[in-house]
Parts: C-alpha cells; structure tokens; sequence
DNA sequence: GAAAACTACATGCGCTCGCATCTAATGCGC
DNA sequence: GCGCATTAGATGCGAGCGCATGTAGTTTTC
C-alpha cells in the first residue's frame, strides 16, 4: 500500500503502449482496408460469433463503446456494405446485424494487418 | 511465432482494462476536480518539472497528444485558471507554459483521486 | 542581407465520441 | 384491455481529437 509512485508508473507505461498500438492500428486498417479500429472490432465480433448475426445489445456488451457509439458504427459499416441490419421478429424493437459476404472479405484481409501490427508490439511475454 | 490467438487475446484484455481505467479516471477527476484526464496528466508534467515551465514542444513530446490537441488543452487550462501562457524571449515562436497555484492546489487534490483509482485497479503485481 | 526553407504554435474543418433525449415496441399492474 | 414504466435502438448536441493549414518568428543559403 502507499507506493504511488509504482502504480502511476505503470499506469504510465500502459497508456504510452495502448496509445501506441491502437494509434497504429486505427491508422493502418484506416489506410489498407478502410476501416477503423472500432469497425474492424465490431466485424470481428461478428465474424467470430456462428450465427454471424447478433443483437445490438450483445454486440454493445462485448465491445467497449457506447450504445449509440456502436449505432452509428454500425450504420458506417452499413453505408459501406460490409454489414446488413435486419429487424428482429420476436421483438420488434431489436434489430439483428449480420456480416455480409463482403464484410466477411474485408475483416480476413484486414485480419491480417491487425494480427501483424500485434505480432510487432506485444512480445510473447507479457 | 504464428500464434495469432494469444496476440490477438492479450490486445483484447489490455483494451479493455485501460479503456475501464482511463474512463473511470476521466469520469472521477471531471466529476470531483473539473479537470479532464488529459487535462490532469498536463499539469502532472508540469508540476513535476523542477522549473516548473516548459516549452509546447517538450510538453507534447511528454505526453502522447497531438501538438494540436496539447495546444487546445493547454488553452483550456489557461482559461481555467490552472496554468499561465509566457512568451518565450530566447525564441519568440515558442510558449512557456507555467503551472499557476492554483494549479498546484488543483493537481494535488485530483492527484489523490488519481492514485486511489489506480491502486484500485492495478494490482501492484503486474 | 533578401529570399526560401523551416520551426513553434494556433486554428478551421470534419469526424467520432458520450450524454441526454426521442421514438417505438414491450411488459406489467390492476 | 388500458395506462405506465421499461427497454432497444436512433439521434441532436456539445466537446475533444487529428490532420491540414495559417501565421509569425527563425535559420539557411547564396
């Protein structure tokens, strides 16, 4: 207890190397694939789940951003073509987003940016 | 090399413990200081500083920002009270930056608020 | 020593964000 | 069944960000 200094250094350290990555990573899958970093999380947790169409709640849940950060992300997503919404019969508030073929192509593709650009700066360590 | 899954895992969990922390941090030290995070970790380099002023430039270098973001902070918290602008002789482009008392006053409560938000979210292991 | 290249900081612009609010659909009490 | 609270998602709003550019001061080049 009582060591401040520590934790704030750490804390520090850990600002610098997220800012860093998530810096590049925005700007790279911006740049080669025309997604940002929050687009290409929301494909991926679409692609991920088997039904490859979830609820915006679920989605929400899993992905740090807000809810309405998340609506207008997935309304980007949906001007490019890269995710369709679909109503939810059995409850008619909701609404289902599902990837499509082209969202599928575009998230492996950025996939690989994104698993390269890790690979270069987090270790296997820590 | 070629394990993609822990890369990618170990990006997830670090995504989402800073962004918890960072938001927490920020929501706490606007809620009970009036000062944003960015805001804060401005006058923390300032008040650590033995001159106590510092140029823009080694101000920014410090502080994961953008020149530009750093300026508009910088103008926030001279508007605030918390730090002074003086212009610089030696070269008259740049900006001396001085952390005010009140300043001070202000970065030494909120520091507190910092370190009891990190320590409850770091552990001192890891 | 005047013109051109460069530097430090400020600012216009467009974007994303979170918060608060709005709309529409659902569930609950009675 | 009819109001009233609740919930899902969309949206108006204000704020901060980064990029590109503007402005003023400095260095370099010849």
């Amino acid at each position: 207890m009582a060591q401040g200094p520590e934790l704030v250094d750490q804390w520090r350290s850990m600002t610098a190397r997220y800012n860093e990555i998530a810096c590049r990573l925005d700007r790279e899958l911006e740049e080669s694939h025309g997604v940002s970093m929050n687009e290409f999380e929301t494909l991926d947790r679409l692609a991920a789940h088997d039904a490859d169409k979830l609820r915006m709640l679920d989605l929400a849940a899993a992905m740090y951003l807000s809810q309405s950060a998340l609506s207008r992300t997935v309304a980007r997503l949906e001007r490019a073509g890269l995710v369709e919404r679909a109503l939810c019969e059995a409850d008619r508030r909701g609404v289902f987003v599902r990837i499509t073929d082209a969202g599928r192509d575009r998230y492996r593709a950025a996939s690989e940016t994104h698993r390269n650009i890790l690979a270069e700066h987090l270790s296997a360590a820590d």
